[in-house]
DNA sequence: CGCCTCCTTGACTTTCATCAACGACTGTGG
DNA sequence: CCACAGTCGTTGATGAAAGTCAAGGAGGCG
């Protein structure tokens, strides 16, 4: 039933990023007992009630935390790129909250509850560091609540696809502005809470006048970041400051 | 410019609660130098991009945490209530991410970072407890997230009502289902991203069908429970355990 | 080659925002 | 004690934004 481990081989020429990201380095070099597992793209990793008190850290590819509507309506709360930590039970609630799911093809740590709570110095350090991963996933929510509630389509659009390239350029994983983008229209408007057709034509629309660009199919170029960060209520210095952890320099 | 302290009195007599929430006794227990802030119903206590490397507690009344887009529209992000704990600010990155506004007259501490790094094993005990309470705002962001991005005006008020609901019986201050509800019609438009007509409009069709009442002015009672879970989407129990912290019996 | 998923566009419908007006209530100052 | 202003809730009329339904086309894969 859970996606099956496949090594402890390093990524390499998937061209999605050359290493594991250095958080990841870090938990495996403190517990070489932990297992690198993968799954394809698509793969429910866990479900939305499922019995888990673990953690997730994403190795490589794209996943998304999703909560569903009984009628089946599906809200993905937030994407998790290549070094994010993500919260999937408690002890205290050993359930699933989200529903996790690879957007790409992925590779990913599960981090047990203990694991994280050794005295070793090193682990603490690393505590602090899920600390501030947590605010920063806390800011990216609550920046992309406010366009749930406050904003036009064409403003969440913006605002989603300014939140990945923004996080993407933090991991090196652009070129210039263009970069990889797995996600179907589809899972893009489960995102942005629209409907995959009002997804279509707002990207079309954008397309049309110059501020987004597909170079080829599966990759996106935000062709105008002023535009886009006009259109999706942002400056983009100050978002960046509040969604990145800051690297020192 | 902040707001004064009044001392460490108790608060008492004014119906809302007849004391402060037991994670705030023990904050005061523990460092008695830790002074209760007051601030009246409308007041800012904190603006969005303020500097901020400090966390609230609140111990009385209600506040709303949001955002503002550029163009003013405001969408809160969560609604504290008594005992609730907010990170404003981080040493990392000592910026406010949300404006702080009392929604009704409140009593507050603030929390210096040190204050929750201390060695004190007592203190060690409640970083446990506050790192529970991130984990249900988090879920309680999640759940409000689904309902802005896939659900009708309908399901979006029935689950703001229904989880204030839940959080205030939590806390004792419900009388069967009926509580204080200090909100305005435009605030919870705020809250749910609706404009305060349609609130409004919503609102009275579910008056008009038995689901709410307003037995006075500042009170509303949920008199069809089952009803408005229906319409939120929600199964009472599995959403109590999932954003309340579970008390041990 | 054929199936399937995804993107695209058009036509139509629904939902909700906006604008405007009015009544109830609250607190304030004369 | 009473005019007064200000906020809040309520309702109607109207329009814009986005959902739904439907159909066709392009690309990927067995």
């Amino acid at each position: 039933m859970p996606p099956q481990d496949d090594g402890a081989r390093i990524a390499t020429g998937s061209g999605i990023g050359v290493a594991y990201p250095p958080i990841a380095e870090r938990f495996l070099r403190l517990d070489p007992q932990l297992r690198v597992q993968s799954a394809p793209k698509g793969r429910l990793i866990v479900q939305e009630g499922d019995f888990a008190d673990h953690s997730m850290l994403l190795l490589t590819g794209w996943a998304a935390l999703s909560k569903t509507l009984p009628d089946g309506d599906t809200q993905i709360i937030d994407v998790m790129l290549p070094g994010d930590f993500a919260l999937i039970g408690a002890v205290v609630a050993p359930v699933a909250a989200c529903t996790v799911e690879a957007l790409s093809d992925v590779q990913f740590l599960t981090l047990q509850p203990e694991n994280a709570n050794g005295a070793d110095p090193q682990m603490a350090d690393l505590r602090g560091l899920l600390a501030a991963m947590i605010v920063t996933t806390q800011a990216r929510t609550a920046e992309l609540l406010l366009r749930l509630g406050k904003s036009s389509a064409a403003g969440r659009i913006a605002y989603a696809l300014l939140e990945l390239y923004v996080r993407l350029e933090d991991l090196g994983l652009t070129r210039n502005t263009r970069f990889a983008f797995p996600m179907t229209q589809h899972k893009l408007g489960e995102f942005t809470g629209l409907s995959n057709v009002h997804v279509c034509r707002t990207l079309r629309r954008m397309e049309r006048a110059g501020i987004v660009a597909y170079p080829d199919p599966h990759d996106i170029a935000l062709t105008d970041l002023d535009a886009l960060c006009e259109i999706a209520g942002i400056d983009l210095e100050t978002f960046r400051s509040g969604i990145l952890i800051l690297r020192p320099r």
